[in-house]
RNA sequence: GGGUAGGUGCCCGAGUGGUUAAAGGGGGCGGACUGUAAAUCCGUUGCGUUUGCUACGAUGGUUCGAAUCCAUCCCUGCCCA
């Protein structure tokens, strides 16, 4: 008998979106040991806040001494889930798709616990690519009725656009990866976003069909904003998890400006602060809520980036916003910017997008140089813009730059 | 394969020979207000800035001039097979 039932914790968190049977689930996972998958799809060389949401229940279930098994989709990546989305994927070569589940698995190793086999780390390339399509239709194609298929949720959004035959047959890949992990593994529940449902479903019904086995789905909910909207969308895209990707400052900076309205979502589902700890904070109001949105931005930044990065962004964002102090600004060097006009050095440093953008900027009075206004769009830097050796630049409101010479 | 409707800027979506870098909305960005929040309001939103360049699926063509007309091709929806 397992001292807490995750199930509790995950519905108490607010983790859990939909569940085959949660009684069945629950007790399950008060009494034994249970095997599950999650799958990620290398769509890019970076996992997102998405996943992060999944690696979470994933590290849940873990300490709760349930055995993950990571799957990444060397197999499935190749298809594409249309799954709740209005377009095409873009198809991948095989390179990037192996070097994008490379970069998932060391990600994925920093948030689980892979030693002594408490969780498994698994590619479906390895079985699905070599399936041969005619023992695919027959050993699985024969379980699924098209007319069930075409009244899926996921495909929905497809009817307006179409859906290729290639990308209707995802279901029926991750449905058999189920199957697999089950044969192989004994892997009894799958997890995964909410979007993954019918996905799910699909593999939960092929087990029961091609073995008699009970196994399960649990999917978890999607990291949306209060008003619905998703969360994790930067100016640039995607909130990655790669430091190189979005430095931990910029990281830290996202949770530290999340709406008030959604601080709670995020600090049970992104942190592991207990439940009353998480109620406290959220429930302060006005300008005290920002001490919540510290913590959060803090934890969330440890957890991804390390607790170091976590105090050095935290220290930067207090020093910055606080008064003046700017020696944990993100900085960039500039060895030769004396006497050159300054939009081109800030286009250059990628500050600015283009020139067009900095002229914008200083006619909309947002551009500072060393707390000054820029008016001069044509404006040269001196010697006296680094007084040691350095000049802090200012984009907007919070955007931050420190030119070092 | 046949019929038909389409492919426009980050997205949606007007435009159907010239004043259209292209209405409107969303999103983004900047400013005001604030709490490094939301809502709201204002401005702005291809690149380079000396009347320049690139852009309306692709390539050719007609024209003084086209996103708008013609041809071919590619792609997509719907209907029929």
């Amino acid at each position: 008998m397992l001292a807490e039932n995750v199930f509790d914790t995950l519905k108490e968190r607010g983790f859990i979106a939909q569940c085959t049977d949660e009684e069945i689930v629950r007790k399950m996972l008060g009494e034994k040991s249970v095997t599950f998958y999650i799958g990620f799809d290398p769509t890019a060389d970076s996992l997102h806040a998405g996943h992060f949401i999944a690696l979470m229940v994933m590290a849940h279930m873990q300490r709760a001494g349930h055995r993950p098994i990571c799957l990444v989709g060397g197999g499935t990546g190749t298809i594409g889930d249309p799954s709740g989305r209005s377009d095409l994927r873009k198809v991948m070569t095989d390179e990037i798709i192996e070097h994008n589940c490379e970069c998932f698995k060391k990600q994925i190793a920093r948030f689980i616990d892979f030693s002594d086999g408490k969780a498994l780390m698994v590619n479906n390339g390895d079985w699905l690519r070599k399936l041969g399509y005619i023992e695919l239709l027959r050993e699985v194609g024969a379980n699924f009725t098209v007319n069930r298929m075409l009244a899926a949720e996921c495909y929905k959004q497809r009817w307006e656009k179409g859906l290729t035959f290639l990308e209707f047959n995802y279901m029926v890949m991750q449905a058999y990866d189920f199957y697999k992990l089950n044969a192989d593994y004994n892997c009894e529940m799958e997890l995964g976003g909410d979007d993954q449902w019918s996905n799910i479903i699909a593999g939960v019904e092929l087990v029961r069909r091609k073995t008699g086995r009970n196994v399960f789905g649990l999917t978890n909910k999607l990291l949306t904003k209060s008003d619905g909207s998703k969360m994790g969308k930067t100016a640039g895209g995607a909130l990655w998890l790669d430091a190189e990707k979005v430095s931990p400052y910029d990281f830290y900076q996202y949770w530290r400006n999340i709406d008030d309205a959604d601080v709670k979502t995020c600090l049970s589902l992104l942190t592991f602060l207990p439940m009353d700890e998480v109620n406290r904070l959220s429930n302060l109001k006005d300008a005290e809520i920002n001490e919540a949105k510290k913590i959060l931005a803090y934890e969330v930044t440890k957890l991804v980036h390390g607790k170091n990065s976590a105090d050095a962004a935290a220290k930067s964002a207090a020093e910055i916003f606080g008064g003046q102090g700017s020696e944990n600004m993100p900085s960039v060097e500039i060895s030769d910017a004396v006497g050159k006009k300054l939009l081109d050095v800030l286009a250059g440093a990628k500050i600015i997008e283009s020139k067009a953008e900095g002229r914008r900027l200083i006619a909309q009075n947002g551009l500072t140089l060393n707390d000054e206004k820029v008016t001069d769009v044509d404006y040269i830097f001196g010697e006296k813009d680094f007084p040691n050796g350095a000049a802090v630049i200012r984009k907007g409101k919070k955007k931050f730059y420190k030119l070092v010479i």
